[in-house]
DNA sequence: AAATCTATTGACGTTTACGTAAACGTCATA
DNA sequence: TATGACGTTTACGTAAACGTCAATAGATTT
């Protein structure tokens, strides 16, 4: 049993085109390996197909959710000591944060608001019940 | 004291450019009054605007957030029946509210990953100053 | 062997949400 | 009066995220 897919069988897990995961691999989010000229896709690439469409239903661009993934490589020592390359991906975890956690403010305001439309139109049905019944 | 501005006024307030009201408007996100030729924006084409904004931050396109703001308004009675329109009305509401839910979800996730990462960082980060300590 | 399926790389087309420039009107102020 | 500041329309440009051919190649099925 192996563990990775060809390209055709993850856009249907997916549904996504194979159009769209070349364009990903382009764009440098997904790094299939080759056999020959066809892409190998492993539970890695998998996953990370997986977590750039949640970063597109919450609004982010491709160029954003590279980022945001990037976030969970760590930041292999190159230059600057390690102490500071922690703190500066701690920063940037606190900023995409931040960003979140607004939008899951915008989404609680817009909850209620169409909750309150929803009880409105609840409550005119209930009306036009109730007089229904009474010409019965 | 008038509770209208004009478009600068709206685009200082908003952070948005003139160009953006004036293409939200042709997308019928907006309708400001005229004076002659140039446009007042009431109270309410403000409230409208900054729907759009948060519309915007989780992500819609223009054509959601202009049907996501029509379920505001109500269904003045056209064809089918007031209690068929209401129950229209709620069935879009309920598609939206799942979407919203949804990408609540998807903000739980990336929060909780990101957690995560933050916390493999300062554990991190504190090895490192043990370390620089004992040095000492 | 022929047909079919799956895959590849270009290359051009499309939609969305504006940016940007041109060319002009209107009013207050120096 | 002319010089900004602010507004208008019209029109073309652009970046992002793919869609949609076209032409080609290997593998599999019939």
């Amino acid at each position: 049993m192996d563990r990775t897919l060809t390209i055709g069988a993850l856009t249907r897990e997916l549904g996504v085109t194979a159009r769209t995961l070349r364009f990903w691999e382009d764009q440098g989010l997904l790094e299939p390996l080759r056999v020959g000229t066809k892409r190998l896709y492993g539970p890695r690439e998998r996953t990370r197909a997986v977590l750039v469409l949640r970063g597109q239903r919450l609004g982010f661009s491709l160029a954003e959710i590279r980022e945001i993934i990037g976030l969970y490589d760590r930041p292999a020592e190159q230059g600057g000591g390690e102490a500071r390359q922690l703190q500066l991906l701690l920063d940037k975890i606190a900023l995409r944060e931040g960003e979140l956690k607004q939008k899951r403010q915008d989404i609680e305001a817009t909850l209620k608001e169409l909750d309150g439309v929803a009880a409105g139109c609840r409550d005119r049905l209930a009306q036009l019940a109730a007089r229904k019944a009474k010409r019965a």
